[in-house]
DNA sequence: TGATAAGATGAGTCAAACTCATCTATTTTT
DNA sequence: AAAAATAGATGAGTTTGACTCATCTTATCA
């Protein structure tokens, strides 16, 4: 290349700033670097760029030309680095609020000790799945995802806050919350085929539902109640001592977590967060 | 600047060819070079750009990204530069036919020995005058033109061939040829101001016109006549002997050249440009 | 009129950018 | 199947151009 980038860049911010002593100010250099840059510019394009005006200096034509040019071309390029610089150093993931809340969000900590440089967003709700960098993981049918981007299929069984007595499904009414999926194309929660497998009927259970399985978890562990949920999102409280299973079967359902084209996220951060997923998920 | 301007002109241009060796031929360096420029970049950036496949690369989702924008940004910068060096390494001028036949074209050589480092283009006709460091000249009316724009207010006079004797007004037909210009807001040639001075009338003289001066000088070279027309564009002939005068008074006209917004041309080689004509119009 | 401030200029310094030598992995040739 | 060729990676050594410092010029301000 004939001219520095470099001398542009100087050229561009004195330009922009109007001062050769912003520019050296904006760049960490002295103000000779600037003038150096410029002077060399000027005879290598044989073209002035700016009026010297002793304590001043303005753009010429040509200089102004030129400045546009160069802080169109600068922006585009340090806007696409800006970016380059978010994908790597922040990995975002975006998921249903009960998998947030009761899963991701406590495993986060482990993630960052793991990765220090990266910092980890996880965010729920209405989130644009278009937005750069952003891994959702879904709540699927897992007869209608492409199994290699499953990560966990779900199964279901009834869990109680530790201080629970198991139920007595025979005698006294039993509460069970469960889940209506709002989006109806979901597998709905295999209750039926769960009392099949343990030998109950509906009779004597009172179903109180709610649309996300956050709820009814937490009505189980405030003892109201027991919850029919999927084993996913109640691993970490089990552990912790703060649900308790009956010796019930749980069983497997048509449910999964998965994330979308995950055979597309190429990036070094990107494998990181699916792996810190698949383990978190997979016990 | 974290990243350096050098190590992403190597990216874009690895990223456009597709290959490191083809890049370092396009920037007249080795490919260790810009091997070393991308895993810098991509260090710095904590992103991969390329995934390495043995003997060939391929752009990351991330490197696509980034290439596009540098791409884009320095074609842009690119371009601007050429532009800049046109700017100072031609110059261009238009003008009438006639100045730029008899006048202009005849000092373009004086003008390439004192700058060699510039090529003068001279054009006539339908210019546009819309583009870039074009310099127009144009002929006008001294009464309608900004004063500063005038580089010579034009007189007429009667030359005829260095061959021919000098027209006897009294007894004779004398053909004279003059111009009638097809800009109607033109002043016209004062051929009737030029004849009161000279103690003459219209008897005798046979009018001959063309729209523009050129024609009429042409045709008095040849002999076959004389021209009424302006001191400047005969003032080379003369010098050369193909022209001759008779002892005629001249007469000023409304009649000027001039350089729409002369002040506004700020770049050296316009500055040069504008001397230039200064001189070759005004002797 | 002296003080300050912005830029120009020239010489010297230092680190970023480049090359060279060597190595690896793959593809092509014989 | 071995040998040659090709594309890139890696590390150490070298060079050059980008930067700073010192000094000078010119204009503005108190």
């Amino acid at each position: 290349m004939q001219v520095s980038l470099q001398a542009l860049k100087a050229f561009e911010s004195a330009a922009r700033r109007g001062s050769f002593k912003l520019a050296a100010e904006e760049l960490s250099l002295t103000p000779t670097a600037i003038s150096h840059h410029i002077s060399n510019l000027e005879s290598r394009l044989n073209v002035d760029l700016f009026y010297r005006q002793a304590r001043r200096i303005t753009l010429t034509e040509a200089g102004a030309k030129l400045a546009k040019a160069t802080s169109d071309g600068f922006r585009m390029i340090e806007s696409a680095l800006e970016e380059m610089r978010m994908a790597g150093k922040v990995v975002r993931v975006a998921s249903t609020s009960s998998l947030a809340a009761l899963v991701l969000i406590p495993a986060q900590h482990e993630f960052s000790q793991n990765h220090p440089e990266l910092s980890m967003e996880i965010t729920t709700g209405e989130a644009l799945e278009s937005q750069s960098y952003l891994m959702p993981v879904r709540l699927g049918d897992s007869r209608a995802v492409a199994p290699s981007d499953i990560i966990r299929a779900e199964s279901f069984d009834v869990f109680g806050a530790h201080s629970m007595k198991p139920p007595v499904w025979s005698t006294e009414p039993v509460t069970i919350f469960t889940t209506k999926w709002k989006n109806r194309a979901l597998p709905e929660p295999p209750l039926d085929a769960w009392l099949a497998a343990n030998g109950l009927d509906t009779s004597n259970i009172v179903l109180k539902t709610f649309d996300q399985e956050l709820f009814g978890i937490q009505q189980a562990m405030a003892g109201n109640g027991f919850v029919f949920c999927s084993t996913t999102l109640t691993q970490g409280l089990l552990k912790a001592d703060l649900l308790q299973q009956f010796g019930t079967q749980p069983v497997a359902s048509d449910l999964c977590y998965y994330v979308p084209n995950k055979h597309s996220y190429d990036t070094r951060n990107a494998h990181a967060l699916l792996c810190w997923l698949d383990n978190v998920l997979n016990q």
